[in-house]
Formats: structure tokens, C-alpha cells, sequence
DNA sequence: TCTGGGGTCCTAGGACCC
DNA sequence: TCTGGGGTCCTAGGACCC
């Protein structure tokens, strides 16, 4: 059996974790640079406010409705996260984090020795409750995709106090008869469209087609593999790692600016920040990059046709994180796109090809000395930054024209406090 | 009329996810 | 005026090889 453990309108939670006055009332949280809604509690959703619409397009019924509007913290957020999987890492068996706020469990074989398992899952949920004020939803099932399922309805359904259990083939059905099909997970906009031109409403009806027919008409193996999925047979497995934390198969730093940008000097700093924040991202997993990737964008809304977007590759002579060496190629990147009077409204550093630190001296004759006092240097690079806080030591590549907001930097005008992560922002109680 | 067959590797692009 | 960011997997088709 799988479960999956889902925190319920996540970012809102965080929010109201340290503001108990936003409870029962309608909170919405937006995207970087405060453009759209990326999370709702039940209160917003019930005025109708949907999953990404653009903040400027709702504002008037935000202020109707005194709706609490608050700017995305990651910092917050990230660390939330971390202790509700740390709790759940410590009493599942197997845990893959498969988002900020979403992670599947291993309960196999858990029964015999725990009893029921509902019982069990039901005291996790409220164990995180009382350590975190993070309310959470459990569902449980023999596949991946009948547990999303089955998280999604103990979302809905009150009775099931968070946990639902899809333990018999009664219920597996039932379960599948009440998810329309755009809800099942692997279903997206295009495939349901599709299918609801087919006639197909319900995932009970799509998990009644053949195999054969779900390859053709959902993209081959992944079509086939979430019917089988569906119908009950497992083909997913866990992909659990030692500390929870997955090992990326590509890192993205990229941001859109609070307005446009066309100075060579300003795109060169914003592309050498987010170059900078990849590199220690991917020091942090232990790997290298064989590829850069450099793209600049104009704004997708104006009137100019596309294409908005112009991006330059990289391969590297040999995989490096070395911050140092992927800002040179960055600079060489950008100098290929970059053309005056653009007015650019997003940037982006993308690092591909990723391989384990140390694979790439092997191919070295000799230790390369240079090479090795680099790495010590990014080393204690990261240890000052984490000590002193993000951005404490940087290269002056990466840093504003003028002392000030760098200009690269979104807005963020309703952001709370770093309540966990900085002394500053350390929450006082007053009495 | 008719232009081999079978592989591998790489990339671009599509679809999806939260 | 204002429209997020960071990922995954798969397929088709081209280049290249024998």
C-alpha cells in the first residue's frame, strides 16, 4: 500500500501557522513578484478566486471581500516543509518527497504489525497538527495514483477526517466513479479535452478502457502505465532517497522582474545572481553540470509576436560547480542574446547534464591542484553563506549597478517575517 | 515505379506535475 | 502599470555508424 501525504493549501497554512487571526477567514498567497495566486484556503477558493489568476485581475474582489493577501516566502514555506517530512521520515518505513508539501509513503506490509492502518495514519496526521499547525490529508491505496485519488477525496469528504483508505474493490470503484477525469493525477488540460470529446467523464470510465487504447490516445507508455495505475496495479514504485531530499536531474534559477530591463550591465548581474544561486544549489546535492543554459524574455502579453524568449547553450569543456568558471561562461552566454533596447523581462540560468562531484577528476592524469584549491574555496564560500546568511559573501558580478533593491528583484510588498530561519525575525511574545 | 536494415545517441518539443 | 518558478518523463526525428 502507498500513502500520500498532502498539507492542505500549503503556503496559507505557513501563513496562518504564525497568525492565528487568519483562521476561518479568506488568505491568498501569491506567486514571486506578486503576480498570481498560488495558494488559497477554503474560504478564497469559495469566492470563486481560481489557481493562478493574476493578482491585478482579482484586486477588487480581494478588497471586497477582505481577502488577506500576503507575498510567497520560501524561506518560511521550505522550512515548514522540512519538518513535516522530517516527522514523517521518522515514522514511515520508506518516504519520497515528491513536492514542498506532498510525499508518498511506503506502508507496505505495515498491517500485520500495527493493526489497522487508518488508526495509525490518523495519528500522524494529528501528530503534525500538534508539532507543525499544519493541517494534512492522508490517502491510501495499492498504487500512486489511486492514493492522489484517494488524498483528494478525504479532502472533500468531512467523514473521513483527512484519512481515506481505499482498501477494497467496493471502494476502489466508488472512488473512481466520484473523480471526474481532469482530476486523476497525469490528466492535464490537452488529455482531457480529449477524453471528454470521447465521452469519457470519470476516471471510472477512463480505468474501463484498454491498454492499447490508453497508449494511443495518452501518449504511449505513460498513458498505459496510469490506467494500469488506475485499475489497481502498481507501476510506480518509490523512489526514496537517504535524507529525503531528491537528487535533481537539472537546477533552475530563473525570476521575472518587477520591470523591464535593457542595460547589458543590469541582465550580466541578474543572470550572475541566479548563476550564483544554481551553483550552490547544485554543490548542495554534490554535483556538476556539463551544460549551461543563458535565456533572456520579453514580456508574452505585449503586442510583439513571439519569439519572446532567446536562449543560449553551453557544454562545458569538463562538468564543474565551480561558481567562478560557470559565471565566465554565463557572461559568454548572455554577450550571444543579448541586443540593446530589449527591455527584457525575465532571466534564467539552467544547468543540465548533471553528474556526481569527482567523477570528472577521474579523467584527469594528475590531480589538477588548482582545480581542488577552487573547490575549497566554494566550500568555505558555502559555509560563510550559511552562517551569515544567503548572499553574505558574493561575487560583484552579481551584485546591483546601485547600492539598493537590485533592480532584478521582484516585487514583494506583503512578505512575513523569516519567522524559523533568522534571528531577526525570530517571532516575540510580548505579556 | 521501385533506392537496405538496424542500431545508437542526441535534441527539440510536448505533456504533465506541484 | 500589473500575468510564477522549478521540475519530470517521453517521443519523434535527425545525424551518424556499420
Amino acid at each position: 500500500m502507498y500513502g500520500l501525504v498532502d498539507c492542505n493549501n500549503f503556503y496559507v497554512s505557513c501563513e496562518r501557522a504564525f497568525q492565528p487571526r487568519l483562521l476561518g477567514r479568506p488568505v491568498v498567497v501569491l506567486s514571486n513578484n506578486d503576480g498570481c495566486i498560488i495558494s488559497r484556503s477554503q474560504e478564497a477558493k469559495e469566492l470563486g478566486l481560481k489557481m493562478g489568476e493574476p493578482y491585478f485581475q482579482v484586486k477588487p474582489i480581494l478588497l471586497r471581500h477582505g481577502v488577506q493577501v500576503y507575498s510567497s516566502n520560501y524561506a518560511l514555506y521550505g522550512d515548514m516543509s522540512r519538518r513535516v517530512m522530517h516527522y514523517l521520515a521518522s515514522v514511515a518505513p520508506e518516504i519520497e518527497i515528491y513536492s514542498i508539501d506532498e510525499c508518498f509513503l511506503d506502508l507496505h506490509g505495515l498491517e500485520p504489525y500495527c493493526g489497522n492502518l487508518v488508526e495509525l495514519v490518523a495519528e500522524w496526521r494529528r501528530q503534525i497538527g500538534k508539532r507543525t499547525h499544519i493541517p494534512v490529508c492522508i490517502g491510501i491505496a495499492p498504487t500512486k495514483t489511486l492514493a492522489k485519488l484517494a488524498n483528494r477525496l478525504a479532502k472533500k469528504l468531512p467523514a473521513s477526517n483527512g484519512v481515506l483508505y481505499l482498501d477494497t474493490e467496493e471502494r476502489r470503484q466508488w472512488a473512481l466513479a466520484q473523480t471526474p477525469v481532469e482530476d486523476v493525477w497525469g490528466i492535464g488540460g490537452l488529455y482531457a479535452q480529449k477524453l471528454r470529446a470521447q465521452s469519457i467523464q470519470t476516471a471510472a470510465e477512463l480505468a474501463a478502457q484498454s491498454e492499447g487504447w490508453a497508449r494511443r490516445q495518452l501518449g504511449g507508455v505513460v498513458g498505459a502505465r496510469l490506467l494500469r495505475e488506475l485499475q489497481g496495479t502498481p507501476c510506480q514504485q518509490l523512489a526514496p532517497s537517504e535524507d529525503g531530499s531528491l537528487a535533481r536531474k537539472s537546477i533552475a534559477c530563473t525570476r521575472s522582474f518587477a520591470g523591464p530591463l535593457s542595460e547589458f550591465s543590469d541582465l550580466m548581474a541578474a543572470v550572475a545572481h541566479f548563476a550564483s544561486k544554481a551553483a550552490e544549489k547544485l554543490r548542495r546535492q554534490g554535483s556538476a553540470a556539463n551544460v549551461l543554459t543563458v535565456f533572456i524574455s520579453k514580456s508574452r502579453y505585449g503586442t510583439e509576436p513571439p519569439p519572446h524568449t532567446h536562449s543560449a547553450v553551453i557544454t562545458l569543456p569538463t562538468a564543474t560547480s565551480d561558481t567562478i568558471e560557470l559565471l565566465r561562461y554565463a557572461r559568454t552566454a548572455l554577450k550571444r542574446i543579448w541586443e540593446p533596447g530589449g527591455g527584457y523581462k525575465k532571466a534564467g540560468v539552467l544547468l543540465d547534464g548533471l553528474e556526481p562531484t569527482g567523477q570528472q577528476q577521474l579523467l584527469l592524469f594528475e590531480p589538477n591542484e588548482q582545480a581542488e584549491r577552487r573547490a575549497q574555496l566554494m566550500a568555505e564560500l558555502d559555509k560563510v553563506n550559511q552562517r551569515f546568511g544567503a548572499g553574505a559573501v558574493r561575487f560583484a558580478t552579481a551584485m546591483p549597478r546601485e547600492r539598493g533593491v537590485a533592480p532584478w528583484q521582484g516585487q514583494r510588498q506583503w512578505q512575513t517575517p523569516a519567522y524559523t530561519t533568522r534571528w531577526e525575525d525570530m517571532l516575540c511574545i510580548r505579556v
